[in-house]
Order: structure tokens, then sequence, then C-alpha cells
DNA sequence: CTGTTAGCGCATTCAA
DNA sequence: TTGAATGCGCTAACAG
């Protein structure tokens, strides 16, 4: 491995000199800089990145938190884990994941030895731990989702106006008996902030629209499915529609209410907050999508901009907290039900 | 942030002492020890990474090279990567991503500047250029996938076998015509090994069983697939199963199937290859599972073996090439097709 | 059983 | 416009 210093002999130059080449952080003759860079070029020469955080402590890394309760898997987690890989390099910066379940000891001893220069943690929740490990080591962190931290710049889709949003087009829509399909019983039990949101916003839409709103939980174990849902489209009078946040288990849903005998949406509108972007099940349905693009790019951003800031503990400037605005996506409005059956 | 000086001067020791403590590469006297761990607990101290790595020339980080098709997103991606993360913490190492789109660019410059101590490679293509990289390298990697390439490690799902062996199953259980759904056609332009040997175990099954086996094309574009799937099963004589690789649209699939009005597996035997462990949509179905969990252990076990190996180009020892023999998941027989119709 | 010291590769301060 | 020297924090070889 070629070092600093086999670059500056091959060039004939010092190797500050090399070292001012790579950083620009000061004038070089062109003649000097080309004869460095050729000599770059022969060695196949790159600095190395212990070295100069060692210096200059600073990584160029963020430690990615992911949720993982063990033996489940969200596709949501994936999809946010790569983009914000991506986004983080656009800043120039690399992604280290870690993965253990909640435990704060894999991010904070990452934090602690140096390895990163901010985190970004994943699905919050209220009161997480991670929080009060990050907030105690002054460790530069941006959230995504949001619970009921103080001082973290954060952000999030509006899970409560999404639902309520989604609930009052589906009543708009002439629905006056809804099923809302919350977020499973483990999230809303580990207080995830989009679950508890979630949670709000229904009620808020069944109290705004006077439909009526069944809020119903989920569970993550699949076997029960069937059951539930046979109940919930048992109760009378029928609910004609479904607005479901708890989407791991939608194309699931979907042969359920076929098997029952229904139709989507003839019989049945469903509803979906917070699917992915070109989900190929979610796209014939009238949604909110999850817009895991900007969320991701903005969380890298939010994290990135805190490196540089004093983790001075105030909360951070404005506009820090983003609180995204969800919206249908177009082209799918919610149909109407059925037209009502005697009996 | 304290540093091992600091440690040092509190416990009353030497800083080497202090390092002693840490690596137990030598034997210390149980006063000074518990001097030097209180130490370290009052000053909340942690090793700096980059001052080993800088000292040692080892980061205890593999580098993943997660495959990105911008615009696709396949959910095994995601789950290998979480997978892999957990099992690379089991042997004490982190997982630094890298999603630049089959750019070696990443890779090459993670590995050039010593971020990472080896690479594991995702979705592995036949003339991968990633190979090339770590190879001109010298770099350590482990590959998740196999191609052609001649002296790297690798774990792979045996698809060849997979597939003929989902044929044979499904010929057994007594249909003699079955569509198979091959991979999405730009991974079989990418050459990714998985989609080509599946592909060339469907030819060889439909030789061996002498069932009619029309390996049809899967297009990522689920616009189509309706057509397709309509011009498939019209075709006469009609076939009765459709063994499928092509995943990601599934429930789609199950769906479009449903509105042509057939049931399955009463009209249509549906036999899967490669599915996710715990896929809702999956579990009813007969299926070969991709054994996520282990290969993701295995891979990361040749990757942090080779990290002490020389890199001596010599293809490696015996049994640093896994081919994973495929099973049919249990409890999920092929059904038989339906009785013939006249006509 | 423990202390002293050199040096990993780099960015930067001081000197020219 | 460039060079020389220093030290970031740690480990291991050497010395006691």
């Amino acid at each position: 491995m070629a070092t600093i210093k086999d670059v500056a002999a091959r060039a004939g130059v010092a190797p500050s000199t090399v070292s001012y080449v790579l950083t620009g952080s000061r004038k070089i003759s062109d003649r000097t800089r080309e004869a460095v860079h050729a000599a770059i070029a022969e060695l196949g020469y790159h600095p190395r990145a212990s070295a100069r955080t060692l210096r200059g402590a600073r990584t160029d890394v963020l430690v990615l938190a992911v949720p993982r309760k063990p033996g489940r898997y969200r596709a949501v987690d994936g999809r946010f884990a790569i983009e914000i890989s991506d986004a983080a390099r656009a800043h120039g910066y690399d992604v280290l994941m870690t993965t253990e379940p909640d435990g704060v000891d894999g991010l904070r001893r990452i934090a602690r030895s140096g390895l990163a220069d901010a985190a970004v943690l994943m699905a919050v929740r209220e009161r997480d731990p991670r929080i009060d490990a990050v907030s105690e080591l002054g460790f530069p962190t941006a959230l995504l989702g949001h619970g009921d931290e103080p001082g973290l710049p954060w952000v999030d889709l509006d899970w409560e106006t999404a639902v309520r949003l989604a609930v009052r087009r589906t009543a708009a829509a002439g629905h006056r008996h809804i099923v809302f399909l919350a977020c499973a019983d483990h999230e809303i039990d580990a207080r995830r902030g989009y679950a508890l949101h979630g949670l709000r916003g229904a009620r808020e839409a069944a109290r705004e629209t006077g439909a009526e709103v069944r809020i119903h939980p989920s569970t993550g174990a699949e076997e029960r499915l069937g059951d539930r849902l046979r109940t919930a489209l048992a109760a009378r009078p029928a609910p004609t529609a479904m607005v479901v946040q708890h989407l791991v288990l939608l194309p699931r849903l979907l042969a359920e209410v076929a098997a029952l005998g229904l139709r989507v949406p003839e019989d049945l509108a469903v509803v979906l907050v917070g699917s992915l972007p070109d989900d190929p099940v979610a796209e014939p349905l009238p949604r909110i999508e999850l817009p895991v693009g900007r969320m991701s790019r903005e969380v890298v951003r939010l994290a990135v901009e805190s490196v540089g800031a004093a983790s001075d503990a105030s909360g951070g400037p404005e506009g820090t907290r983003q609180l995204i605005a969800p919206h249908m996506a177009p082209g799918r409005p919610v149909p109407p039900p059925p037209p009502e059956r005697p009996g």
C-alpha cells in the first residue's frame, strides 16, 4: 500500500505538498500539482481513512440505527436503509449499519469509538432509549420519525394527518362505516411514533366526519388475520371501507377479502396509508404513499448539518423538524360504497 | 473525549498498561487491572477506532455491496443487508454499505482507503465488474451468489437444482403443461447468477420430466403483467401449473390469476422458488425458500476468514464454495392438476 | 509484573 | 511557492 511518503518521493516533493494537493487547502503550482497527480496515478495511491480520521477527527461516516424486532422484517426498513445510503453518498458520507434490536449498545459503541460523525435513527419511538444514549453522549443525531423527544432534528410523515385525510376522503366518498386497520400490536406497544400518531388521526377523523370508524388492532401473527377480518366485516351495519396502515399483511388481507367473496372496490373500498412507492400491490388502490426518497434525503441532510453544529442541546435552529404533509396519490379516488341493500 | 493517557494518569499506570488491560495481550495483576477498569468507568473511556486501525491495520468493518438498479427495489436485498449485519456483529464486525448501482467506484474507494477489512458482494453476476475490482486490489471478498468467477469464496442457493426440483415435483404431481416464470429481463440481461441458473434448471427439468415447460420471461413493468399472464394461460393445451422464480410481482400475479377467474390451486398450481422466509404471501403455497439467515451467516464467515488468509489468488481452500441444496418447504405438497375437462 | 518509546499515515503549523 | 516538524491515540517491541 502506497503512502503519502511514497507519492512525495516519486513526485520529488515533500509529503506535505502531496497533502496540500489532495485537500486543496493551499495554492500549489501547476507544475508541482501535475507531478503529484502523476505520481498518485502511477502508485494507485489513496489516503488512508484511519489516518485522516485520527488527525482530523472526522470519519465521513453516518451510523444508521435500523430497528430490528428479531423474527420480523419490515420491507420499509430495508428500503430506507438503501435510500439513506444513497443520500449519504451525495453528501460524501458512507453509512454504517447497526441492527441490534433497539439495542443502544451498538449505537453507543460506534459513537464512542469515533466510527461515525453522526447518527440516523430509524422508526423512532416515544421514550426511545436510543435518544437518551445519543443525548448523553452529545452525539449529533437526526431522527426518522418522531415521538416526544425534545431537542433533536427529525423528519416524519404527518401520520396523524395522513390517517385523518384518508378517513375523511373515505367518508366524503359516502362511506359511513369504516374499519381502520392500525399498525401491529407490537409496534403500538413499542410506542413507535407512526403507530401512535396513526391511531390518533383515526380517532380525530371519526369525530370530525361523524362516520363510524372502528379501530381495529392488527396482530403480527397472520394466522389469525382471517378470523379477525371476518369479525371486522361481520359487524352490523357492515363496513364498506377499510383504511389500512398495517401494510405488511396487505397482500394476505386482499386474499382473505377475496376469499370472503368480497370484491375490491365494489363491495369494499380499501385505502392505504404509508404504502411504499412503486409497490405493485398498492398501486391500483387509493393511497397515501410514504415519501421514502424525500424523507431519506432530508434526514441525511439534518444529520450532516448537525455534524458541524455545536451540540448545544438548545433544540437546534428552526426548520429542523419536518412534518411532511400527506397527500393522496393522484388518479385513485376513493370509490363510493355499494348502493344500500335491503337487509 | 478521554484518551488512553487520561485513563493511565487516573489509574496511576502507564498508557501501555491500559492498552494491555484492554487487549488482554499481557498478564496484568489484579490490583492494577481493577484500578484501570475503575478509571475507564469513571472517565467513560472508549478506545478510538481510527487510532487502533492506523496502528493495527484492521478495521473490524465489512463492506457490503448492495446491488442497486435505481428505481427498482428488491425486498430480498434489504433483508440480506440486515441479516448480514447481524451475522457480522456476531464476529465482531460492523457493516458499511455501498449502494452505487453495480458501480465499482464505491467499493474501490472503500477498499483502498482502508475503511473495511473485507467485502461481501450481493447478487453476483457473471463477468461481475466488482469482482475484477476486488481481485485487482487483492481485497478479501466473499460472494453471495456465483457466476463464473474463478478464485473467490462464495455461498449460493443451488438455483438450478431448485428450479429443477420445483418442476420435477410439479410434474410428479401430474402436471404436463407448466409455465416457468423466470426472473425479470433486466436481471437476466445483467447476467445475475440466480437468474441464469434458474433458467438452466427449467430447461433441464423439461428434458428430464418430458413435461412441457414453457419458459416465460418476466418484465419488471407490472403494467403488462396481466397481458402476459393472459397470453401464457391462454395457450393450448392450457397450463395447469406455474413455477415462479420472479417473486417481486407475486401478489399482483395472484390477483391477476384471480381476476381471470382461476382459483389457486384448484385450477392452477403455483409453486415458488426462492421465496423469503416468513413471507405471508408465500406461506400457503408449495415453495422452496431462500435460506437468507444461513446464507448470510455463511457469507460473513467466509469474508471474515478471508481477512486473515493471504490473498494468494489460489482459489482458496476447499469448503469455500457452498452450493446450498434446495428443499421444498414441508407441509405444502404440489397439488395435482384438475381432472381433464373435455374441450 | 510494569514502564518507556517508536511509529502507523496524515494534516497542519511553523519556518523559509 | 514549498519543506520540515509535530502530534492525533493507540499497540507492541524493547527495557527494566
